[in-house]
DNA sequence: CGGCGTTTTGAGAGAGCTCAACATCGGTGG
DNA sequence: CCACCGATGTTGAGCTCTCTCAAAACGCCG
């Protein structure tokens, strides 16, 4: 839900602008949380780093979509925010948020459901990873992810970048791409994926 | 935080309440919502079932703490909540509880609170799952869960319990533990995991 | 004591990861 | 316009680790 559908004029008022070149970061775990963010422009992810020094990504937003949601209500971030392409965000400081909060009932409301949005769709991402084959969870992140068409998957970024989101080595995801088009199951076309045969996939 | 903290008393008054038996549905994927959910006693696990039948443990909900939030803001559950072992819940239907979040703004804020570290803690679970091997989920799982004195874990439920929630299957989990042992890095008790040398974790 | 579910341990197979080599593509600069 | 370069995309081979199937020891409760 794009933010000026429901955050107040006077919280919108007090944002701040920020560009960002791609791999440069937004906040990094641990740092003092500044407040809500928007992204107006690239691709963000949300990631943490594991003890093999290897990267998790926990989330990739894109226009329109806020990240750092629950940074509101704590005083540190819990995770690094990363621009996976240049990138240009807003962010609407943490007190005038809370106070447009305090004010606007409604606007207030349409925060919780945000956020209990995004409880699912983390139960639904738990869910993708908690899938060991590759197959399956490529099939399960195109079953949620299709258009409205029912059969276009839009691909934001690279196939690489995919790979990281899902979890998975980017070999892996190449070869089941590789062999899902075999198989007559997708077609693969510039930034999409198109589902030809649900029955095969 | 549990519910009599910040759910206004007009609300808690409209509660029902309800025994399950162990292994007993409180409610189904598809079914209607209800309402908000506290676990009076016992535990109720929230899961999923993928296509090829198995369980998926999204989270498991102890005395006090609220199942079902995200529900409040939409028609029907996402995922199916079972009884881990005989349980006592109470209901708090979705209206009084909206009601009141209308009315009181500090209830309404506090709830907003409660998702939003819900969400970190998602976001933990989901980097967790993300990771493949046994000994790292494992030790991630210890890390994550340590007592106050930070070197005791509390086990909940059985092992077998433990691996469904891990995403682990108990074989691989009995004999992860088993090594730990053997290597000095913990020493299991009854109902508990202490850390002994977090160096060889 | 008998029965059932949990806890353990063993062996084998499958699947993804890692390392490696190579092809492709887009952008840059001569 | 073309050569170069870095990053993405692709494919191959071997290894490791977990899963699965099996079987047995253990513990608890009637």
């Amino acid at each position: 839900m794009p933010v000026e559908d429901w955050l107040p004029a006077a919280a919108r008022a007090a944002a701040i602008e920020r560009t960002l070149k791609s791999g440069e970061a937004l906040f990094r775990l641990g740092d003092k949380t500044a407040g809500l963010c928007e992204v107006v422009a690239g691709r963000v992810r949300l990631a943490r780093v594991d003890r093999a020094g290897r990267e998790i990504v926990l989330h990739v937003a894109g226009p329109g979509e806020t990240i750092a949601e629950a940074s509101l209500f704590a005083s540190r971030y819990h995770c690094d925010a990363i621009a996976s392409t240049d990138a240009v965000v807003r962010i609407y400081p943490k007190t005038a948020v809370l106070a447009a909060f305090a004010q606007d009932r409604a606007a207030a409301q349409a925060f919780t459901a945000t956020l209990a949005r995004q409880v699912m769709s983390l139960r639904t991402r738990i869910e993708q990873r908690n899938i060991r084959s590759a197959r399956e969870r490529v099939r399960h992140y195109l079953s949620v992810n299709v258009g409205a068409d029912g059969r276009t998957v839009a691909l934001a970024g690279t196939l690489k970048d995919l790979a990281a989101e899902l979890g998975l080595s980017h070999e892996a995801l190449y070869r089941t791409l590789a062999a899902l088009e075999r198989a007559g199951a997708i077609k693969r076309g510039k930034g999409k994926i198109v589902l030809m045969r649900a029955r095969k996939l």
